[in-house]
DNA sequence: GTTAGCATGTAAGGAGTTACATGATTTT
DNA sequence: AAAATCATGTAACTCCTTACATGCTAAC
């Protein structure tokens, strides 16, 4: 009963925030929000649509009665989803809340995507929780290597060591956009070269490469 | 019906072919041979203990019979799970398989974690099977990339970056231990630079750091 | 003597997949 | 005219998790 994960919902809930789509469309653009690249299936979108839509979060408008305005629009039995007043509530609900579910691995991706509607104290707060819990991981999993490390043959210590690897690189990831955020907060809440803590001064208002 | 990914089953095949154990341990053992470093949950170890049991490929003995040798041994009530011939006939079917299911994201860590099991030509095919599978999702998503890339935000961007970065950091680690394979296969038989060709019988049998 | 770790299991349920089923539209 | 892609959905199933339940042993 505990422990939700739920990482569909607040997907379709941020993508359709940005714009109404039908079910088709909102799948091909799914794969970039959610982790990974993989592709979701149809199976677990449609029953999820209509899930939202029995809880009134979104509401599906048949495109096929009041014709749109432009003239070349023949497709028909496409049904365009769009928030409710209660969706955009729950979305902004989702949004606000900085919970140490926000950065486990299956929500971490999902909350990120929709950073740009998210205000920079959570950004941090998620950001820095996630950093936590991956140096977490990688103190527990340096451990459990050191116990075991002459007792694998070289395959498997080349896994170990590629998994840590990418870990690590995560972690420089993070640091990058904690950096950039806190680069921000300054520039924008001051504008003097006050050193809050480190010396960034990032100007851009988005996270650099 | 079709599609299993069944990972869990190779990869305890896998750890008892090296040596016996009790679940409690192996399940300590099977982060590092599963992909990423989760733990697996007793509630999916024991009944596919279980079942393997039912089916002939394990056996579990209860250690409180048959006293070992050393003297410091008082811990009871702990089931030693040792292969059976079936189970490693099994297992050797498996490691012998190269096909597409081999090099998915699901199970190709497990492959890649018995690879000092398998033979040379295997792994070169489950290398280069998974290389081509990473590099055909590459260029999936920077098409689709190219489609949409103006309509997103700066995080969401940044997202799309980082992923594709793994991507690719992920085919020049395979490239590596591609040209590792190929490498150890050339020098064991032929002392001069002969032509890959059909050179075979590796005698050092492991990637390079 | 109580907390932490070892050790084994079961029951209920969540989240997603594949396979099936249907039909319109666009491209070749 | 056929094939690919667009578009929506359902049913059965798989894999895994959480929560529950139990008891022993080591450390503090």
């Amino acid at each position: 009963m505990r422990g939700r994960s739920d990482v569909l919902e607040p997907a379709i809930l941020g993508l359709l925030h940005e714009a109404p789509m039908h079910g088709y469309e909102l799948r091909k653009r799914l794969n970039l929000v959610l982790g990974s690249f993989r592709a979701l299936s149809y199976g677990s979108l449609y029953p999820c649509l209509k899930s939202m839509v029995g809880r009134g979060l979104i509401v599906g408008t048949d495109s096929s009665q009041s014709p749109p305005p432009h003239a070349l629009s023949g497709k028909r039995a496409r049904i365009v989803y769009e928030l409710t007043a209660e969706g955009k509530e729950h979305f902004a609900g989702i949004l606000s809340s900085s919970g140490p579910a926000a950065w486990e691995d299956e929500n971490f991706d999902v909350r990120f995507a929709f950073f740009a509607q998210t205000d920079a104290e959570t950004r941090l707060r998620i950001l820095e929780g996630r950093r936590t819990r991956l140096t977490e991981r990688l103190e527990q999993v340096r451990q459990s290597a050191a116990r075991t490390r002459e007792r694998l043959d070289e395959y498997t210590l080349e896994l170990q060591r590629h998994g840590l690897e990418s870990v690590e690189r995560e972690v420089r990831w993070l640091d990058g956009l904690i950096d950039n955020e806190r680069g921000n907060r300054r520039t924008t809440t001051d504008g003097s070269g006050r050193p809050t803590g480190t010396d960034t001064a990032a100007g851009a208002d988005a996270p650099q490469h």
